[in-house]
RNA sequence: GGGGGAGUGUCCCGAGCGGCAAAGGGGGCGGACUGUAAAUCCGCUGGCUACGCCUUCGUAGGUUCGAGUCCUACCUCCCCCA
């Protein structure tokens, strides 16, 4: 990528403005096709889990710019590749879900993509194709006079993906073998019904994406292009949307908002500026500004990243609810309504209810072993307090107005309430 | 088909003379320091009705007072020969 290039289309000058562009196979070209206006783009998307995560942000928010600078977005469900598996970069090979499942992992998708994306049949609005539609009906044998003859084995050995696989003596079978052959077909498939003569993604797929253009090439498509997005880490190194705990959703049944909140907040401060001009909408020079605060005032503009992340996907109410709940929580230490809470029997706490079991049911702990531990290294809390005996009881007198604050640490916290 | 090697704590890597809840790391969690950051230091990192009990070393049997460790069969993976 040549750093002089400067981008005349929108579209593009976003992209590289605000850190999105890793690689493309022609800026120039696709600069001039941006410009147009009629620029048809997609991603691809499997379909292994019942929504997205954070580390699928960066290819959503692509989307998301492409329409709001005047292209169409093609989120491109794997329903059918989905079935297969991808070698990229994965040390394992994943499971195949059945069919039941994959249909409902997508409706948890969609459900995503309509908060970031305006779908409908217009010119502009998005759509939500199935590569199931056109992979299911396909025929081996035609498949293979048609699409593959023009894949060259030599070629995909070569591969990284797959050089690394075969190097590190790891089983790759067949039919993941086949995966990119299948992703370059889509590509060839979504030109002919849609018109889409981008693909974009993660800089990971670079492989996959070039091999799509060049089938493209060989079938009679028109120029296709590739344009790919970095591959996200923290400044420390660790992947973007994992924790401990688990991958960060963006379904607030599977993460509560004030966590998804929590998420952003305590990013890096290295992180900052990056994540402002990823996963925000702000203008550039707001986050010039913010990203310039140094020391203990950095903290305001994590705030910011925190409430404006959290926005986009669930909604400006619930993240300023969150980052209420945060400041109550962290800066005045008080009781805040909306952390996260569990609901218990009154007959239980008036009964007496081990601070042990009381963590585990919490979700704090996993084990009352692990609760017996955290007691011991000072870990848990009942309203602000901390536990010192591990055979204490929580009651009655624990509670106010109905509601008891359990803490692990001081990020981590659950509400019991009364019914 | 023949010969050789490997599979260990449900996150990962990895030691393990027949007494082993099993060394060491990484990761993670907690504590201290800070700014809800990073770095650093310290602690923890099978389960339970807990000075005891139960379940763990690919699977199933066997030897033994006692097996991750020895024997047998099986499964899986790797290497060499064909």
């Amino acid at each position: 990528m040549s750093d002089d290039f400067r981008p005349a289309s929108d579209f593009l000058a976003v992209l590289t403005e605000r850190g999105f562009l890793h690689q493309c196979s022609d800026l120039a070209g696709l600069d001039l096709l941006a410009k147009s206006g009629d620029l048809v783009a997609y991603i691809g998307f499997d379909c292994t889990a019942a929504s997205l995560h954070v580390g699928s942000l960066v290819q959503i928010m692509l989307l998301r710019w492409l329409q709001k600078t005047g292209g169409k977005p093609i989120a491109l469900m794997g329903g059918g590749t989905t079935q297969v598996g991808d070698p990229s970069g994965k040390d394992e090979s994943r499971k195949i879900l059945t069919l039941e499942t994959i249909a409902a992992n997508k409706d948890g998708i969609k459900r995503i993509f309509s908060k970031f994306l305006t779908f409908g049949e217009g010119r502009h609005d998005a759509i939500m194709p199935d590569n199931a539609e056109w992979l299911g009906a396909l025929n081996y044998i035609e498949f293979l006079r048609e699409v593959g003859r023009h894949f060259s084995v030599n070629r995909m050995l070569a591969m990284d993906s797959v050089k690394m696989r075969l190097e590190r003596d790891q089983e790759l079978s067949f039919l993941e073998f086949n995966y990119m052959c299948l992703q370059a077909y889509d590509f060839v498939e979504l030109h002919r019904r849609h018109g889409c003569v981008l693909q974009m993604g993660g800089s990971d797929q670079w492989g996959n994406i070039i091999t799509g253009i060049d089938l493209g090439r060989r079938m009679g498509a028109s120029q296709l292009y590739a344009l790919t997005s970095p591959l996200l880490t923290t400044a420390s190194g660790a992947k973007m949307g994992k924790t401990a705990q688990g991958a960060v959703w963006l379904e607030e049944s599977m993460l509560p908002v004030f966590d998804y909140w929590q998420y952003w907040r305590n990013c890096e401060d290295q992180d900052v500026g990056r994540f402002l001009k990823l996963f925000t909408e702000l203008p550039l020079d707001e986050i010039a500004r913010l990203e310039a605060l140094g020391g203990a005032e950095i903290n305001e503009a994590k705030k910011v990243l925190a409430t404006e992340a959290t926005a986009m996907v669930h909604g400006r109410e619930a993240a300023l609810r969150a980052s209420e709940a945060a400041r109550k929580t962290f800066e005045e230490g008080a009781l805040a309504e909306s952390l996260p809470a569990i609901e218990i029997a009154r007959g239980e706490v008036e009964a007496g209810l081990g601070v042990l079991t009381a963590f585990v049911k919490a979700g704090l702990v996993a084990s009352t072993g692990e609760a017996r531990r955290q007691i011991k290294g000072g870990g848990l809390k009942i309203n602000d307090r901390t536990v010192e005996d591990e055979r204490a009881v929580v009651g009655l007198g624990d509670a106010t107005d109905d509601v008891v604050k359990l803490s692990l640490g001081r990020k981590r916290h659950v509400l019991l309430k009364l019914v």
